[in-house]
RNA sequence: GGAGACGUGUCCGAGUGGCUUAAGGAGCACGCUUGGAAAGCGUGUAUGCGGGUAACUGUAUCUAGGGUUCAAAUCCCUACGUCUCCGCCA
């Protein structure tokens, strides 16, 4: 969330982001919550700080044997009065940390203003690989090599759930296995395996709620929910704390399965794996203290592209439009890998700067230099999503007679095994 | 899932309604002492909100949320968590 005393002073800029990031939220409510929440606190203060000096000196006259029914009276009123303001505080501050929690953070300011048609084109690598026969897609590759079972993940949960089957689920656990390790070794994040089931209130942490209730599952009985993302466990397994200044930056690495219910989204990119209510995903989080957190947002770009370098894969990197943005992110970058056979490119990586956005609402801390308790700057990054890497992947290294050839860097994750 | 015990600050730990401004200890930081260190001595050691240029100050926080009371760490209720025993189980 943001900060209410930053809101008070920039109200403008606020609403001018809100309205760009295509958000409801009335922030003069808010405004005129916050004076109320002030003044009805500083009654309390007030009232509160006399109850305490009379409860103090009532004991003392007791042991003097003085009278002390009368004011025991007046007491009375004065704790009903405390009641009455603190019901009121109750319900005005209820109001207020509801909008609070529906504010999006505001982008940075060199992001561009627009929809999804005004992302910007920031680099590519690699060439769309020339073929000398008709590319397949990978529905069609897979059906060849027995790759994927579509047809029987349907029938075990429904449209928008995919198997592994064979060689197509030791592909997967290859890339998995491939992405942690080079994480690990070649970029020194250290690896954390963390529930997949979590509870309101680390959803509210990360930002997924309570904007997003309805695109989460949600398991009744226990009030917990299916994560979206290794994001919500990772970035909130520090809620709460004040970390010391040489505890920073942390460097954390999760591989999860990731569950979303993707609702209003039928009809669009369903193909095969393209879009999946469950999939897995190798997720890059760092803590970090705010003066290098847009640095490291650049580095954390490289860290996502060096997997896509390694696996020989073309792709390209856009920053995202404020209207393209998610709710808690500050600045977005994506990266969308090239699929020979769908003949497009597909999103496998989206690497946000929240600020001090999430920090603030999981109450994530550090110690500076100077003892000074300040709220860090969190950021993720796909590093990657399997599904869509899996799809260039085979699309890529396909053979004419419909086989497919293993990257040089896969390999040893598949017994040494030069085509599959 | 059943029964019982428990939850106090960075940690240990005292505290069964007002004498608590949460005792005492450990750790940590700084100072004194020392040739240097240890020991010793002294001082300090949380966070949020509000007031003040500041020193400082009001208020809240003893797992969390309610309640009783003039007054709650302390009494009552609920939730969560931890431990022990039983049951179940990969």
């Amino acid at each position: 969330m943001l900060d209410i005393k930053f809101i008070r002073n920039n109200a403008e800029l606020v609403k001018a982001a809100v309205k760009n990031k295509t958000e409801k939220a009335d922030i003069d409510l808010l405004l005129k919550l916050d004076e109320q929440k002030k003044g009805l606190q500083f009654d309390y203060d007030t009232f509160r700080a006399e109850q305490n000096r009379v409860s103090k000196e009532i004991p003392k006259m007791k042991k003097a044997k003085q009278d002390v029914s009368d004011i025991i009276a007046q007491m009375g009123q004065l704790s009903e009065t405390l009641k009455e303001i603190t019901v009121r505080a109750n319900e005005v501050e209820a109001e207020f940390d509801a909008i609070l929690l529906t504010i999006p953070n505001v982008p940075h300011n060199d992001v561009p203003v627009g929809g999804e048609e005004d992302n910007e084109f920031v680099r590519d690598w690699g060439v769309k690989k020339e073929f000398t026969f008709a590319p397949k897609d990978h529905i069609v590759l897979s059906e060849l090599n027995n790759l994927l079972d579509l047809k029987r993940a349907v029938k075990l949960s429904g449209s928008g759930f995919a198997g592994y089957t064979g060689n197509g689920a030791m592909l997967e656990r290859a890339l998995i296995n491939f992405m942690l390790d080079f994480h690990i070794n070649k970029h020194d994040y250290s690896e954390v395996a963390l529930p997949y089931l979590v509870n309101r209130e680390t959803m509210i942490g990360t930002g997924q709620l309570p904007k997003l209730e309805h695109d989460m599952y949600h398991v009744n009985e226990d009030d917990l929910f299916l994560i979206p993302t290794a994001e919500v466990p990772v970035t909130n397994l520090y809620s709460k704390e004040i970390m010391a200044n040489v505890d920073l930056p942390k460097k954390h690495v999760a591989y999860s399965s990731c569950f979303r219910r993707e609702g209003g989204s039928y009809g669009k990119d369903t193909k095969g794996l393209q879009r999946l209510h469950q999939f897995n995903k190798v997720e890059m989080v760092r803590f970090v203290k705010p003066e290098e957190s847009y640095s490291v947002l650049d580095e954390m770009v490289n860290d996502a592209e060096d997997i896509l370098k390694a696996l020989g894969l073309h792709y390209r990197v856009l920053v995202l439009a404020t209207g393209d943005l998610s709710f808690a992110a500050a600045k977005t970058l994506d990266i969308e890998v090239w699929a020979p056979g769908a003949n497009k490119y597909l999103e496998v990586s989206s690497i946000s700067n929240f600020e001090d956005f999430q920090a603030r609402r999981a109450s994530i801390r550090y110690r500076d230099e100077n003892d000074k308790v300040q709220f860090v700057h969190t950021l993720n990054g796909s590093g990657l999503a399997t599904p869509r890497t899996f799809i260039s992947l085979i699309e890529t290294y396909q053979n004419e007679d419909g086989t497919i050839s293993v990257p040089k860097v896969l390999q040893p994750y598949l017994g040494g095994r030069e085509v599959l």
